[in-house]
RNA sequence: GGGGUCGUAGUUCAGUUUGGUUAGAACGCCGGCCUGUCACGCCGGAGGUCGCGAGUUCGAGUCUCGUCGGCCCCGCCA
């Protein structure tokens, strides 16, 4: 950098610098040549400062700068400046000033970048993760960047006062073949071994509380070997953390005071805590999903009990069958055409409908669609239950209770985005709490772990694990925002009797649960405190707290949609030397021939 | 594992429906002019294996099959 120095960053000059002598150094965002005149835009991560060249100062450096490029990498010395009148650039913090150069060292030429480095970025998705070096250096992208360091600094900050201890956990772990598949990691010093790269700290912070660990945290990075969306990268990051000695109400409060220094520190927003609670049961039933989206109403209402004696055949039959009626209230919708009916209708059925009734409010009454099939009373019933007023438009679905509550539910999303109920500004967190234990599997004819296994079941439900499991609630949680999950945990098992039972309802036989989780089930046997805890996503509260629509751009290397990474090329070919040293055979993948069965 | 969609200049796209002369635009890049621009402006120019490979055809960017890659969805994600 030759004998300059910085002394301020791109950012950083005000007009009450002016008069003084700055050093600047950056990367050449933009150059504006007026044949005379050679203005260059000088960037770094704080910000862009103007930088003037005057061929009249100084003919030699004027004719110099004629020679940068774009995302040339250049310190400039030189004189700040107040703009003459008329030239303030009101949209730039630096925008009162200028820096009229003295002295200018090329500290790297570039190449002519493959894409412009503008916003909102033109270039591909493929092209700016091949070249994510480019892309980082893009404002927004740095903006990302930075919410995610405030939000991590913010965390560490906010536990360590809190009384956490962060503690590392092992990214070489014990192969556990349950939920996700793993990554695989060969052992090159037990040959036919491998360990597993961990899904989450889940045992190691449980094992943590059992080794008197209390108040455990861990900005951890968590890795799962399936297929990617949006919202999933193989690689994730989670802000784990247990605690001792505790309820729910314990865990409910730190993470509250979490989401708070968060926001504060990345937003300046408060949020308003405790969070309000909403139990699983109602969550399916109002909003028909899990992770609901509160802040609209547009809640789904039950009409099963007023439509059990209905003359639509189609609601009585579904309703004899043991299925449910419920609807919507697509508030002021009754304008719509018959096409934006079917519309809906044919999301309906997407998502797993037979078909979607309505009916529109006009009058007091109902009119249209299935209202000549409603008694007096049906719609009465129909009114006071939806307090559907004139110019709105119900929407029913018929079937069994999960299908109606994920049309709807998905429904209900679609509305809000197309009669765009809310705005990007809002946050409401939402609690879901009283997760059944189990789910049936249908297809494996067997009980699963809703969650994971390591929950402790209500005490009350105790005694149902062997004779009813479906109806085990758990002391489960999930932290819901805008519809994401931001977090899920829960009170965790902490004695052997009561974790050996549950692993014997998801069909773990005593052997497959000491070869598996022998050491978790011992170490509960030598004086588990009983514990709770949560993990919060990190990638996805960046994401929400950014306005971005997917977790990619919240960080800084990601994978695309089959895993690549465009820019170094992973995962790549191994050499021969290393797969003998592993002791691995790589076997090629048969193909079937045309007409074989693939299977 | 299954499905949808896209792949054309350095980049973002149009052109593909209905195969037919020399594949266009904008931005970027290069050259020229320009002393207050900040998406500078004006004039000119270069730049293409139409992802790759087969096939159909007198003729393929355009049709067919395969393959690779991007995005998106289902399955999957305790």
């Amino acid at each position: 950098m030759g004998a300059l120095q910085r002394t301020h960053n791109c950012g950083a000059l005000r007009k009450e610098d002016a008069g003084n002598e700055a050093v600047l150094m950056g990367w050449v965002h933009h150059r504006r040549d007026l044949g005379g005149l050679f203005f260059i835009d000088l960037r770094d991560r704080h910000g862009t400062t103007q930088v003037v060249f005057r061929p009249d100062d100084d003919s030699e450096l004027h004719a110099k700068a004629g020679e940068l490029g774009a995302e040339y990498v250049i310190a400039v010395r030189g004189e700040v400046s107040q703009r003459p009148d008329g030239t303030i650039n009101p949209d730039l913090p630096t925008g009162e000033v200028e820096l009229v150069a003295r002295e200018l060292l090329v500290l790297n030429a570039s190449l002519t970048p493959p894409f412009v480095l503008e916003e909102p970025v033109k270039a591909s998705d493929e092209l700016r993760l091949e070249y994510r070096y480019l892309d980082l250096r893009r404002p927004h992208m740095q903006r990302l960047i930075e919410a995610r360091h405030v939000a991590a600094h913010a965390t560490r900050a906010y536990l360590t006062e809190q009384g956490f201890l962060e503690i590392e956990t092992p990214l070489l772990a014990k192969k556990t073949p349950e939920g996700a598949r793993d990554f695989v990691v060969p052992s090159r010093v037990h040959p036919g071994k491998v360990y597993a790269l961990p899904q989450s700290p889940q045992l190691y912070k449980q094992i943590l509380m059992v080794g008197g660990c209390d108040r455990y945290f861990q900005i951890a990075r968590c890795l799962r070997d399936e297929d990617l969306r949006s919202d999933r990268q193989p690689e994730h990051t989670q802000i784990d953390f247990e605690m001792s000695f505790v309820t729910e109400d314990d865990v409910f409060g730190v993470a509250e005071g979490l989401m708070q220094s968060i926001w504060r520190a990345v937003r300046g927003d408060e949020l308003t805590i405790p969070f309000p609670r909403l139990a699983y049961r109602d969550a399916m039933q109002r909003y028909g999903t899990d992770k609901p989206d509160v802040r609209f109403g547009l809640e789904i209402v039950d009409l099963t009990s007023a439509l059990r004696e209905s003359e639509f055949k189609v609601f009585r039959s579904v309703i004899e069958g043991g299925g449910v009626v419920r609807c919507l209230n697509a508030s002021g919708c009754a304008g719509w055409s018959r096409k934006d009916i079917d519309t809906k209708e044919a999301l309906a059925k997407k998502w797993g409908a037979k078909g979607l009734a309505w009916a529109k409010v006009d009058g007091g009454s109902l009119m249209g669609g299935i209202s000549r099939f409603m008694s007096e009373g049906e719609v009465a019933a129909i009114i006071e239950g939806t307090a559907a007023t004139d110019g709105d438009i119900i929407l029913f679905v018929a079937d069994k209770e999960a299908t109606v509550a994920r049309v709807l539910g998905n429904l209900r999303v679609a509305l809000r985005d197309e009669l765009s109920l809310v705005s990007a500004d809002e946050f409401a967190f939402t609690w879901v709490t009283e997760f059944p234990l189990f789910a049936w599997n249908e297809d494996a004819g067997a009980w699963e772990a809703e969650h994971h296994m390591f929950s402790m079941p209500r005490e009350q439900d105790l005694e149902l694990l062997e004779t009813d499991p479906g109806k085990v609630l758990g002391r489960l949680y999930d932290l819901v925002c805008n519809g994401f999950e931001l977090a899920s945990g829960s009170i965790r098992i902490h004695r052997r009797d009561i974790q050996e039972r549950v692993m014997k309802v998801v069909g773990m036989s005593a052997a497959d649960a000491d070869r598996r989780f022998g050491f978790l089930l011992k170490a509960l046997e030598y004086g588990a405190p009983p514990h709770g805890g949560l993990a919060p996503g990190l990638d996805r509260i960046i994401m929400i707290l950014t306005g971005e629509a997917g977790i990619r751009d919240t960080i800084a290397f990601p994978k695309t949609y089959s895993g690549l990474s465009l820019m170094d090329g992973s995962p790549s070919d191994v050499e021969q030397e290393v797969l003998d040293e592993l002791g691995i055979r790589l076997v090629e993948k048969r193909v079937p021939a045309a007409g074989e069965n693939d299977d």
